[in-house]
DNA sequence: GTGAAAGCGCTAACAG
DNA sequence: CTGTTAGCGCTTTCAC
């Protein structure tokens, strides 16, 4: 292995020097492109091989006007919301497509508004990323239209509310709301209530419609007092439960696993089993341990599939064009476990 | 507010022409240094904030040889390692230090060998990175010597084991093994188990030393019989328990809260209950929804902490040089609620 | 205190 | 098919 001074890793024009070749040549070779002689090429590639030799990053963004960097902006990344294993298994998926397409991530999480608008120009305006993935949790995201001023091409993560014409991938929220609160219907429960996610968030806003909408379809008639709204935490959960309970639902289907963990926390204090007494279906198909003794009927997301096809459909806005609008929703399934009652 | 023609951004030379400066005296003033008057300085910040200008970052890295980007390297980042609140913790205070000190920040997971051996080329030689954070989950880790030999600053976050001389962070893994051990036995149980975590991984080994130190120090045998070894998953736990339950142990000490939450469910499924028949003690003080009926004493470590430090140790090695080594051990706490029987 | 000029290492016309 | 040349937008000497 030819090895260049400890301190100077090689350059382009070393490399050209020690291949018999110039530089242009050494650059077309290094991206692939056609027009370069068989013989010279593999020559190129041998010493290459034999340095080691990588590009510089910075001259090749400076030069080339694009980084393959692609930004993941996180807004509200407060601590509860990273408790959910929802973000993991999203920056998973992302990193992975990264990967394999040879894009370098870089991860912008904001805890306070005064975080988001200091760290924010960095993002748009340096040039230092091509790209962004938004993961939009809020109803009217500020972001996008900062993004689509700056003219920073960018797909949004659940569907936004604000930008019809924005790209996104989501999951089908109502649908699997539907699926959930149609299987409780179906298996002969009265009065099944509902803890909703937070309202200002569109994933939120969904999955209450797809509750309304099958208890509506089955000709049910909607009961106010069996509609709670939560936060997607435990605690939140549990409070929701609580405030449940004098209503004397049968049935529970709470907007994520981590809430109907709070929920069932609530149930079980005061004495009741479910689901003899009542069933609960939860929505994310999240990690089991959280409800370890309790095999929890949900609503399975693909999430890193999510986080997969964001980074194409970004790639995709990349290469060709911010038109026309993509929009990609992957769907949801109803994992059917004992909680419902339904494996009795 | 000036507006640059929508497609290019504007550049120092305009921002320079502008304020009637030169493209130097812009950049001065820009970097904070000094040798500008204050005269000047006034007008050229006022025409970036009225211009709302940003530097070209690659065109920055390029030539300062510096690109204010940490890079943190998660290896074996496969998914039930991220089932673990561990993570995204960890993430979380990289990302804040990183935001306070006007880093950014690009994360690199690496589910297999093979994407490993791809990407980390780019990580280490295109200069893409001014230092690297490595979160090094298993013994002897490939990548250290790797990042030796090219010379890239870096920070591990768990002490290294094959490389002494490398700065690092850590979390007091085995005094705070002890202290749960040692307040086990002082509770006055006979038969003290314990579930491991993988004993590849440094933390695993260090829990372990710190429960066999503390039953040493405290004059009881050890009985190969009560030591079984997880691997930090719920699944784990539970397998390791079932193990344990024929020994008859009187209390279980977990190496980390998810294990604790395995192990629950079979010390459930076998009829018994926390604590009156059996004490169990965890490690880590993560979700509490996890173990939602069951208030778990366990040792709490402080891994956004944890996070935030490597950064700045990094930035410290970054400014002032590779020597000398830099290492720093955060304390844990021993959060005692009623799952070890001390609160009856 | 300020400006001119020389790169940083690469890409992308443009010649040949 | 290959090489020469002119930048990309910034930092950093070096003069003044």
């Amino acid at each position: 292995m030819i090895t260049a001074e400890l301190t100077t890793p090689f350059t382009l024009e070393e490399i050209g020097r020690l291949a018999n070749a110039s530089r242009s040549t050494v650059s077309r070779v290094i991206n692939g492109q056609s027009g370069v002689s068989g013989e010279t090429r593999d020559r190129i590639l041998q010493v290459i091989a034999q340095t080691g030799y990588q590009p510089n990053a910075a001259a090749r963004s400076l030069a080339a006007r694009r980084s393959h960097v692609l930004g993941l902006v996180i807004p509200l990344a407060v601590h509860f919301l990273f408790a959910d294993p929802y973000f993991p298994r999203l920056i998973q998926g992302i990193s992975q497509a990264c990967n394999r397409h040879d894009y370098t991530l870089s991860l912008y999480l904001f805890q306070t508004a005064d975080e988001e608008r200091s760290i924010y120009p960095r993002v748009l305006r340096t040039g230092f990323v091509d790209g962004v993935i938004l993961s939009s949790t809020q109803l009217d995201d500020p972001l996008i239209p900062q993004l689509v001023e700056n003219q920073v091409p960018f797909v949004v993560v659940g569907r936004p509310s604000n930008a019809p014409k924005a790209h996104y991938v989501d999951v089908e929220n109502s649908e699997g709301a539907f699926a959930a609160a149609t299987h409780l219907v179906r298996l002969g429960y009265q009065r099944i209530a509902t803890i909703t996610g937070p309202l200002n968030a569109v994933a939120g806003m969904d999955r209450l419609e797809g509750y309304t909408r099958a208890l509506q379809e089955r000709g049910r008639e909607l009961d106010p007092t069996l509609i709670v709204s939560g936060d997607f935490t435990e605690a939140g959960g549990y409070t929701a439960m609580c405030q449940l309970l004098p209503h004397q639902p049968d049935a529970v289907f709470a907007a994520s696993d981590i809430m109907a963990a709070g929920a069932l926390r609530a149930i079980r204090e005061a004495g009741l089993t479910v689901p003899q007494d009542m069933a609960l279906v939860g929505y994310d198909d999240m990690n089991p341990a959280s409800l370890s003794d309790l095999p929890l009927t949900t609503v399975r997301q693909p999430i890193r599939q999510l986080g997969m096809q964001a980074v194409e459909m970004l790639i995709d806005v990349l290469r060709n064009g911010l038109t026309p609008p993509r929009r990609l929703i992957l769907p949801t399934d109803l994992v059917i476990r004992s909680s419902c009652g339904a494996m009795q």
